[in-house]
DNA sequence: GTTGAAGTGATAATCATTTTCATCTAGCTT
DNA sequence: AAGCTAGATGAAAATGATTATCACTTCAAC
């Protein structure tokens, strides 16, 4: 059996996507693929620690930076300014609806906005128009904890 | 003549807005007032520097916070995570296309937006739904500019 | 196997924003 | 017209996410 297989296991789509395989690079792209919804950069730093994949830092920011660019993932900022990445397996784009406290998120129908934002642009006179959507809110189980204090 | 009279020149509806009425705060509203489109709190204490109206950068965060905080400023962050204040004279809200060249905003009709936005929320099940809604492209001056060349 | 470019990561640097805290003052009380 | 005090100011230090450095390691082409 062969000794490095370091992309075992990941899209061979993934793989096309970013230079040189690394050990490295390919547990990130494993642990942000493996986690539901949005992690910010630290956060996956150390949940890849706790799960034996300890990798620097750097090397975590630098590759969700380089799989963002190549527009594999989505990128927000929650309120205090971090940004958190989502895996996105496909080239298609949604948006979602994140509860503020838990870090849920639901993919809306964003059908009528992308129409919007086309025609908006079409009209505008400008050119190379992009656009970012965010909602978020608190979702029904978050709401509910909230609630029982009087 | 009276000797202080900070709020002189700002509508009322402002100076209800905030807690005591100092100089410096009746300065910051003044600065930000007089700016057409967005303006980040660095820039905004330098250019009140140069007015001759110099305040401390943080009051400077703080006046812009507690506005922001009133609704009376929308709030967005550039590419870099910067945050940048717009006034806003009234308690409508608006979304603009921003051209990524010169800084030229255009007010667009997000009419349908918001009833979107409103439609998604309402069916979603969470409570105190936010939206971001951020178009940004080239202006047609700038789009020219560009095209020159070759 | 050799080699050079690319990648890694501990550390330091950046940079916007917030916190501290000693000092000041707006605006009410007497 | 003072006196009073909670609220405001701002220089300086702290914070915290992200990026730059750079000596060292490793991928992968030859
Ligand atoms: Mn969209
Ligand atoms: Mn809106
Ligand atoms: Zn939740
Ligand atoms: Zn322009």
């Amino acid at each position: 059996m062969p000794r490095n297989r370091p992309y075992a296991g990941l899209p061979a789509r993934e793989v096309a996507l970013i230079g040189r395989l690394t050990q490295q690079r390919a547990n990130v792209l494993k642990a942000l693929m493996a986690v539901e919804g949005f992690v910010g950069a630290q956060a996956l730093h150390s949940r890849m620690a706790d799960d034996g994949s300890p990798v620097g830092l750097t090397t975590v920011y630098r590759t969700l930076n380089a799989f963002a660019d190549a527009g594999r993932a989505d990128v927000v900022r929650d309120d205090n300014g971090e940004r958190l990445f989502r895996y996105r397996p496909g080239p298609d784009h949604r948006h979602y609806l994140v509860c503020t406290a838990c870090g849920l998120s639901m993919p809306v129908d964003s059908g009528p906005v992308e129409d919007w934002v086309e025609k908006t642009a079409r009209t505008s006179g400008f050119a190379n128009v992009r656009h970012t959507v965010e909602l978020a809110g608190l979702c029904p189980d978050c709401t509910q904890e909230q609630a029982p204090a009087r």
